[in-house]
DNA sequence: ACCCTTATTGAGATTGAGTCTCATGAATAT
DNA sequence: ATATTCATGAGACTCAATCTCAATAAGGGT
């Protein structure tokens, strides 16, 4: 759980064992900062060269978000984008419909409203799901980057 | 798109044809304030007797959405809960985990961050997504209401 | 170093919501 | 009434994700 920790020693600690396809997973999620998806990774490994199978790679991102290591991030795309959790604090996500692009954003003031709202309902939040969608005005750039992904 | 014209009026502006199909599903959404979807949609119809297909659901779903007579509400579930926008304005939700209960609610304020938040960026909002998961405190009621659904 | 137990893996089948195909049928304009 | 063209139905199909189960390998015990 604790970020730096060995992944060795977070698995061990929960009597999973540490198995190189869990090691690449996990390493293939931390290298990269874009918001990639489970096929995402399993192609690059793959490409990389390991023989590892599209069922690993779903299992063990499970294992990783149950250990708060990932964050699944679903935007609507009928697929799960991957986060990883090493350097970054709670945020909710800004995307642009023209270029896929996806810009974090944190605002307590929000925050702090979500938590009013739930407790003025009698509820006890756990967590929310908060996404702005919209059109990045930085056009050209915009549009070069959509030519980039997909 | 007027809310209380009639169904038939809505569909011929736009060149489209009044089915007993289209009707029945439309009347059906109206028929009911919970976030059902699209299957249970056509099962209700298919119970009462209509000889519907599944496809004409969906499709008329989409059809009812394009006009914004219906809204789509995804909530993580892999399947699109439906809501008529008869009578309701703008609004987010609250659900409750234990008890899958839907509550809606508004805020100016937040509404307001959201804007800020995204001229901030740069991006001309187009729609958001809001929904606080929690647990809703009011015990007996949450357990009996589960029992109720699914 | 070698077992032994048992978690993990891989390949492919399966699921489930939603979409597509295309021949048939029905709604509207004339 | 007829023609035109849109809509429907049944089932095939898609796609992400999960499941199955025999084979494999991690790692603790000796």
């Amino acid at each position: 759980m604790t970020i730096n920790q060995e992944f060795r020693d977070v698995l061990r600690e929960e009597g999973m064992r540490h198995t190189w396809q869990r090691q690449a997973v996990w390493d293939e999620i931390k290298s990269n900062d874009e918001h990639r998806d489970a096929d995402d990774i399993f192609i690059c490994l793959k490409q990389a060269g390991y023989p590892i199978s599209r069922a690993t790679v779903y299992r063990t991102i499970d294992v990783l978000v149950s250990h708060g290591l990932v964050r699944k991030l679903d935007i609507g795309e009928g697929r799960m984008r991957l986060e990883h959790k090493l350097d970054s604090h709670h945020h909710d996500h800004l995307i642009c419909e023209n270029c896929g692009r996806i810009i974090e954003f944190i605002s307590p003031e929000i925050e702090a409203l979500q938590s009013k709202i739930s407790s003025a309902h009698g509820f006890a939040l756990t967590h929310h799901v908060h996404q702005l969608f919209g059109r990045c005005l930085s056009y050209p750039d915009c549009d070069y980057y959509r030519s980039q992904n997909r």
